[in-house]
DNA sequence: CCCTGATTCGC
DNA sequence: GCGAATCAGG
């Protein structure tokens, strides 16, 4: 593959909105994270609006000496430069709505925790959290879930990935509290475990409607 | 481990 | 110019 005008636009386009060299290597297909960004860098459009976190030196690990001597910092593209708004909003890494699990297979997606229980104002007490009702859910997957809870990564908010189990564990008013973490199910955003009380057949679930 | 971008340097 | 390898960091 080459960096045709139309390739270059697109790469130009993403960058600046902030996609990361990945997802733009993924949507042009043909080319590495690695080649994107090195375009990046040959296209003179690095630093995304002030957002990076400024490489503090570039080291210098003792001038080769001689040679000759480039301008130490011409950083001068702040003024002109600065097409996009300065007060950048907010990049955010990935720009998916999080979960959005289709699946709109005959299955009913039982969202019993909030991933995103920011507010998650609970009387400390008796919490009482996620979890959904073990009375409705399998046996089988009842219990591989307090299995893999055992070995779960007891991973933070900030560090889920597309591919890490997103199931809350804990009471989410205090320290007792993480996610999962382990590997994801393809295409679903929890762990195998967690897939299987997350996501019941919908007959499953009807035995019990009042 | 997963991921990010940055830099180097042979091609 | 290109991009794999490597680095530095989260």
């Amino acid at each position: 593959m080459s960096w045709t005008d139309e390739r270059v636009e697109t790469l130009k386009r993403m960058w600046a909105e902030g996609q990361s060299a990945s997802q733009i290597a993924k949507e042009l297909g043909g080319v590495t994270r690695n080649a994107v960004i090195g375009k990046v860098h040959r296209l003179g459009l690095s630093n995304r609006a002030g957002a990076a976190p400024a490489r503090p030196a570039p080291e210098a690990a003792a001038a080769p000496a001689a040679k000759d001597k480039p301008a130490p910092k011409p950083e001068a593209e702040q003024p002109a430069a600065a097409a996009a708004p300065a007060p950048r909003p907010e990049p955010a890494p990935a720009s998916r709505p999080a979960v959005a699990s289709p699946a709109p297979e005959a299955q009913s997606a039982a969202p019993p925790p909030p991933p995103s229980s920011r507010k998650a104002i609970v009387p400390a007490g008796q919490p009482l959290p996620p979890q959904p009702s073990a009375n409705e859910i399998s046996p089988e997957a009842l219990a591989s879930v307090r299995e893999v809870e055992k070995t779960a990564k007891r991973l933070t908010l900030m560090e889920l990935t597309e591919r890490t189990c997103k199931w809350p564990i804990g009471d989410p008013a205090t320290d007792d509290f993480w996610f999962c973490g382990l590997p994801v199910q393809q295409g679903k955003p929890y762990c195998e475990a967690h897939v299987g009380v997350a996501f019941q057949p919908m007959s499953a679930r009807r035995d019990r409607k009042r």
